[in-house]
DNA sequence: AGCACGCCGACT
DNA sequence: GTCGGCGTGCTC
């Protein structure tokens, strides 16, 4: 009889090779099933090489066991991943047909990744000692110290409450501490949130909508669509305030600008418990502890952007997505996953309700909710008797456009100024001018890496890529015919700032796109100087959602065209959205609001339906469409990108993958095409596009041909990547 | 993806 | 005679 081996640990390594690697347990351990969803340092590679991974198995060796590796060093004694949050990322690595080492390390936190520990979570405060008391009741001398010890007298504050004061808090401390004055203490209370504000009372819409939400139990996904200002965010507020009453943790996902200081100090009020934030701007240390503070349960909400879908939730209640159409919950490198789909798959293996918000519901959510999947709720009614804003086409068609203003439109900004209130001008464009072209001879400045046109900047006198970052200085004449004829052609938003300047010079101007918005705060600081006066913001996408403009009364739409004449499929849902959201920006209760749309095509169809039937009609248009042309929702997509030095190598790579791919049954293989820019920053691209009715026989295809893919010979001289449910078709 | 090993060009 | 170019093969 021969003895069973002993088991070995199956580890995923953040590399991009789908499968697991085994080792065996280091010296005098056993692997067992208490190892998984535990890290371990491991050895890798040929050399010295380390790598932290996490265990996902234990089982009988494959080969021989003595020629595997030892673990050299378990480093959590309970498993950081374990439960729905685990099986939700082994769901994501088939799904996006990923490996495991790579979705679990896009799913932790920079230092969890890095092996650091989770990091404690206790809450520490500071008190007074019998002596600190004793020197509080006397006099002393005056400074940071003294104004600290005054501070803790009427009793201990928490490390967050001295950090919310905003100053440099720490010295203070330790001077004090070192004096025996003031010493750190662990608090162990319920949290220093502010008492929970009452909450207002609800609108018709709004309370049938949280009714519905405490209608029933387990998994329910619930579509929320309100109009701008409707009172979605109170309806999220009082089911959260449910879920904590309940005892249970909630998730708030929202999109990239959308956290905002205001956005965290408005769930901070109203609920009386300490609100975590998880975002980019964060350093590496808080997102592990709001990670690590989750998965305590210490933390009982989390509002966060994309990255925020894959924090542990041990006592989840609730999961929102808030603008669930935003294009941010896609992530667009590495593993391309989608948050709202995520936190779709979350709820349903955690049993609970998630409510997706939006005023323009992507066509996916839309047509879940009108096939019965989702519960849809609607919010008709403006909180505060507000009424929408006034819809008008600006045909500009054979009229004059200075700097792509038109007349009619400067006249409703120098109007909406007379009356002391502010305007928006939205461009989706940056720069002073799309492109720079010659007059006498058709030629255009264009990028010397990419197949895109310079955009031009600092009012003519630079050029700029704004797909590889290149700079050039504009030619004097031209390249070809040696004009002097070059002129900047269309508008950005520069040139609208300085032709608005001109034009109002009394005015104030504030600027907001991704040039000025650069800096930390810069947003909120701009917005500032501008205040309750009047005068006029300049801007991008940015500005279309977001912050509270109470005086903001004209909204007027420059950029329209570019989006009705799109080749992207998904081009009409997201100028419908754009335009939505950009005209919610207008009006008050008290001040009401215009949009201005400025066209060379007031008669196309989708802006005469929106006008008309608002959102929801443009939606059941572009879905008619969809559904005709065999588009998502009503197909399934999955897009093979490549890039490398010569398009040759692109072609022969998705040529070899196109053959690995095709001949299934309803699978239908497109391309290889040339990428919409054939080359980027000096790297040809290509695609391959895979569609299927079904979603079955795509993924079979996918998992059959994978393996043949990373094994390709061509594969090794391409960049490559498979996106499932492509947002862009770039 | 890293990283090491491996065979061909311009330098001390 | 070496240092180093990046081609190719492997990672438990």
């Amino acid at each position: 009889m021969s003895a069973t081996p002993d088991p070995v640990l199956r580890v995923a390594l953040p590399v991009p090779l789908p499968r697991d690697f085994d080792y065996r347990p280091p010296a005098g351990h056993t692997a067992d099933a208490g190892w998984i969803g535990c890290r371990v340092r491991v050895p890798f590679g040929r050399g010295t090489g380390e790598q932290v991974g996490v265990v996902v198995g234990v089982g009988a060796p494959e080969g021989d066991p003595a020629a595997l590796k030892p673990v050299l060093a378990r480093l959590d004694t309970t498993p950081l991943l374990a439960g729905e949050l685990f099986e939700t990322l082994r769901w994501a690595a088939a799904y996006y047909h990923a490996p495991l080492g790579e979705v679990l390390a896009t799913a932790l936190p920079t230092l969890l990744r890095a092996g650091q520990p989770l990091p404690d979570t206790t809450r520490h405060g500071w008190a007074l000692t019998a002596a600190g008391q004793a020197a509080a009741a006397a006099p002393g001398r005056e400074g940071k110290p003294r104004r600290l010890l005054l501070r803790l007298q009427a009793g201990a504050l928490s490390e967050d409450q001295l950090d919310a004061a905003d100053e440099a808090w720490r010295p203070a401390a330790r001077s004090l501490a070192e004096r025996g004055l003031a010493e750190r203490v662990v608090l162990d209370g319920p949290g220093d949130a502010p008492a929970p504000a009452a909450p207002p009372v609800l609108m018709p819409g709004q309370a049938e909508a949280l009714a519905a939400l405490r209608e029933g139990s387990g998994f329910r996904p619930l579509l929320l669509e309100g109009v701008t200002g409707s009172g979605k965010t109170e309806v999220y507020l009082q089911a959260i305030a449910d879920c904590l009453a309940a005892g249970r943790q909630a998730l708030v996902l929202v999109p990239e600008i959308g956290l905002t200081p205001q956005t965290l100090a408005r769930f901070r009020a109203r609920l009386g418990v300490p609100v975590a934030a998880f975002h980019s701007g964060l350093a590496d240390g808080e997102r592990a502890r709001a990670w690590a503070a989750m998965a305590t349960g210490r933390a009982r909400v989390l509002v966060g952007t994309r990255s925020a879908v894959f924090c542990p939730l041990p006592e989840a209640g609730l999961l929102v997505v808030d603008e669930e159409h935003d294009g941010s919950y896609k992530q667009q490198d590495g593993i391309r996953y989608h948050a709202r789909d995520l936190a779709l798959v979350r709820a349903s293996k955690l049993g609970v309700p998630v409510l997706l918000g939006s005023a323009t519901p992507s066509l996916e959510s839309l047509h879940n909710a009108l096939s019965g999947r989702y519960r849809h709720l609607r919010l008709a009614q403006r909180a505060g008797g507000a009424r929408p804003p006034t819809v008008r086409v600006v045909d500009v068609r054979k009229r004059p456009l200075r700097d792509g203003l038109s007349e009619a439109l400067l006249e409703a900004v120098g109007a909406c100024l007379a009356r002391g209130e502010q305007a928006l001008v939205f461009k989706n464009r940056r720069g002073y001018a799309p492109v720079l072209i010659c007059h006498d001879c058709g030629w255009s400045a264009h990028c010397k890496r990419c197949d895109a046109a310079m955009t031009v900047h600092a009012g003519g006198r630079r050029l700029i890529c704004h797909h590889c970052g290149a700079r050039a200085t504009p030619p004097n004449a031209c390249p070809d015919c040696a004009s002097l004829a070059l002129q900047p052609q269309g508008a950005g938003t520069e040139r609208l700032e300085k032709a608005l300047a001109e034009r109002f010079p009394a005015a104030r101007l504030v600027r907001v796109d991704r040039e000025t918005t650069r800096r930390r705060n810069a947003l909120e600081e701009h917005l500032a100087t501008l205040g309750d006066e009047p005068g006029i913001l300049v801007g991008t996408q940015i500005l279309a959602k977001g912050h509270d403009l109470p005086r903001l009364t004209l909204v007027a739409v420059v950029g329209v065209d570019e989006g009705l004449f799109s080749a992207d499929f998904r081009a009409g849902e997201k100028l419908a959205q754009l335009l939505i959201q950009v005209a919610g920006r207008a009006g008050r209760a008290a001040l009401p609001g215009e949009v201005l749309l400025q066209t060379h095509h007031p008669d196309h169809p989708l802006l005469g339906t929106l006008l008309n039937g608002g959102y929801p009609a443009v939606a059941a248009l572009q879905l008619a469409e969809r559904e005709a042309a065999g588009f998502p929702p009503y197909t399934h997509l999955a897009m093979l990108r490549a890039e490398a030095g010569t398009e040759a190598e692109v072609q022969g790579f998705l040529q070899e993958a196109r053959a690995a791919l095709e001949g299934r049954e309803g699978v239908s293989v497109n391309g290889p095409m040339p990428a919409p820019m054939a080359r980027r920053a000096g790297m040809a691209r290509g695609q391959l596009l895979l569609e299927a009715a079904q979603r079955g026989p795509l993924h079979a295809a996918l998992n059959a041909a994978l393996p043949a893919l990373h094994a390709q010979r061509s594969a090794r001289r391409v960049r490559w990547s498979l996106d499932v449910d492509p947002t862009d078709l770039y």
